[in-house]
DNA sequence: TAAAAATACTCCATAGGTATTTTAT
DNA sequence: ATAAAATACCTATGGAGTATTTTTA
C-alpha cells in the first residue's frame, strides 16, 4: 500500500471514472488502473465494481475510503507542522538552571527572550546539575546554565558571567558591623549550607573545608530558606551576587583575602536541530548577563 | 512521502538507533537513513538530532510521528475491514422490491436468509419501479425483485415465480356467489386501482383498459388500503396470490376466460462486487418462492 | 458500436544492498 | 579509537508512459 495509492482511489471515488481520475491525478490511465488493482489484489477484496458505462464503490471500498481520506488528512497534517515550524520561529525551548541560579537568572532573561519571540513558548525546568546534564543530552532541554567547569564536550559551553560570592549575615551577628571579611572569620561563626548534590555547596566548601555540618543537613532546602535562617542568626552563609536584596535584616559582606565565586555558563547540544535558534537566544541572554 | 517512510521513523524514534531500526525493518541501515534524510529535506526540517552516539527525536519530529503512528493504525484499519470482508460472509445486503410485493415477499425470505448468513445485514427498501432500477444501477442496492418483463440488461435477471392476480370482492358484493369470474364481469362493477407509477395498476390496467379511475386516485396509498376498500365494498381490485389472506369481509375469485398475472424476478448486477454471495443468496431464494 | 478499463511492453526512477567513508565523542 | 550514520555505487524492483486489446452495455 502507498500513500499514492490512496490518492487514486479517493479521485476515483469521487469521479467515478478511471480516466477523469488518472487526469486530476497527471498520470495516465494505465498507471492509475494498474496501481488500484494492485491494491485490490494485495487486500484481496473489489474496492471499485466497474465495466465500460460505470464506476461503482462497494461497501467495503467506502469504508476503505474513508480511511484514506482520514490519512491523507493527516499527511497533510505532517506536511502543515513540518512548513509551520520551518518558516516561523515557533515551538519551544525548554530551558534549565540548577536551584540557587534559576529563580534570580530567569527574571532577567525570560522577559526579553519572550518579547524578542513572541512565537516561541519558553519551559523552565529547575533541577540540579547532574540531572540538567542528563536532560540536556536526552533532548528533555534545549538549554541548560550550568556552573563551570562542564565536563561534557558534547555541548557547546560558553561562559556568560561570573558571580562572586557573598558572606550573608545578620544584622544582629557580630560580623555585621564589618564591611569585609576575611578566610579567617569563617572559622568564628557557624556556616550554613544546602544538602548534598547542590553545586552551591560545593563550591562554598571549596572556601571553608573545614566545615562540617552533617548535623544540620537542609535536605529539600533552598537558598532563601538558607537566607531566612541567615536573618535569624542561625548562622552565616554564602550568597552569590545574583541572589543578593535589599533584606532589611541582612547583611551582605564581601571578601578580601580570597575570591570565592561560580561562573555561569550557557550550554547547548552541538549538533540541535535548533541550533540556528539557540545561537539567537544565546546572543540576547550575552546581552542580558553582561553585569 | 510514503507509508513505509513512517514506519522508519517510528522504529527510529523507539529504538534511537538507526541500525536497530533497520534491523527491525528488515532493511540495511544505509537504505533506511537514505530514506529519513529524503524525507526530512521533502518536509525541510529535522526529525532527528544524531551522531554517532545519539539519536534524539525533535520536538517536530514528535509531532510527526504522533501524526505518523495513527496513519499507520489506520492503514492497519484498512487492511483488517480487507480482511475481514474477505474472510467472513459479511457485511451489508440491500434488497429492494415494489410496494405491491415486498411487504408479502420479504416475510417469506428473510427469515431464512438471516438464518442462513447470520453475520451479513440485511437492509429492505420499498420502492416503485423505476427508483429500483436505479437504485441498483448506482450499487444504492444489491438486489432487486422486479416484475417481468425487465429491459436493463446490465442485471442478471432470473425469474423466480408467477404470480397470478386474484379479484377481490366484498363478501356482500353481487359477485361473491360466484366461484370464478371472467373478463366481461368486470364490466360490471367499479375497479379500484392504484395511482400512476405502481406497476400493479399497469398490469391490471392491461385486463381491463376502459377503466377510467381518474376521479379517485389513491395517491400515496398501498395495496392494502385498496384492499379495506373492497371491504366496504367501495369497489373491486385485482390481488396477486402472494398477498391472498383470510380476510372474513373478502373473496378471492379466479379469472376463467383471462390469466392476469405477473412474473417475478430476481435482479442484480452482473458486475457485482458480491456476485459470488449473490448467487448464493438467489439459490435460496428460489428454493423459497416454489409456490 | 463505442466508451472505458485492462493488458503489453518498454523505460526510467528510485529503493535497496554492499562496501566504504565521514563524523563526533 | 570507535561506534554509528552518511555516502558511493551498483542492482533490481516496480511505477509510468504509449500503444493496443478486451470488455460490455
Amino acid at each position: 500500500m502507498n500513500i499514492r495509492d490512496l490518492h487514486y482511489i479517493i479521485l476515483i471515488d469521487k469521479y467515478k471514472h478511471f480516466a477523469k481520475a488518472a487526469e486530476v491525478a497527471n498520470v495516465s490511465q494505465p498507471a492509475l488502473s494498474m496501481q488500484v488493482n494492485k491494491l485490490e489484489a494485495e487486500l484481496n477484496i473489489k474496492i471499485f465494481e466497474r465495466n465500460n458505462k460505470k464506476v461503482i464503490t462497494t461497501d467495503i471500498g467506502y469504508k476503505i475510503i474513508e480511511q484514506a481520506k482520514s490519512i491523507l488528512h493527516k499527511v497533510d497534517n505532517i506536511k502543515e507542522i513540518a512548513k509551520y515550524s520551518a518558516n516561523h520561529l515557533s515551538g519551544e525551548i525548554k530551558l534549565g538552571a540548577f536551584p540557587t541560579l534559576a529563580p534570580y537568572l530567569f527574571p532577567i532573561i525570560l522577559p526579553e527572550l519572550a518579547l524578542q519571540f513572541p512565537k516561541l513558548q519558553f519551559f523552565l525546568k529547575e533541577e540540579k546539575t547532574e540531572n540538567l546534564i542528563n536532560h540536556l543530552v536526552e533532548g528533555k532541554l534545549d538549554i541548560a546554565f550550568l556552573a563551570l567547569p562542564v565536563i561534557a564536550d558534547i555541548f557547546f559551553t560558553e561562559k556568560l558571567f561570573r558571580d562572586r560570592f557573598y558572606l550573608a549575615v545578620a544584622k544582629t551577628n557580630k560580623l555585621a558591623m564589618r564591611k569585609t571579611v576575611q578566610k579567617t572569620d569563617l572559622d568564628l561563626t557557624k556556616i550554613l549550607l544546602l544538602e548534598e548534590g547542590h553545586c552551591l555547596r560545593d563550591q562554598a566548601l571549596e572556601f571553608c573545608p573545614f566545615v562540617n555540618n552533617t548535623k544540620h543537613d537542609f535536605s529539600g532546602s533552598s537558598l532563601e530558606t538558607l537566607r531566612q535562617m541567615v536573618a535569624v542568626d542561625a548562622g552565616v552563609t554564602f550568597i552569590p551576587e545574583i541572589a543578593l536584596d535589599k533584606n532589611a535584616k541582612l547583611k551582605y559582606l564581601s571578601f578580601t583575602d580570597i575570591n570565592p565565586y561560580r561562573d555561569i555558563a550557557i550550554c547547548y547540544r552541538k549538533g540541535s536541530a535548533k541550533l540556528a535558534l539557540l545561537e539567537e537566544i544565546n546572543k540576547i541572554i550575552k546581552e542580558l548577563t553582561k553585569f
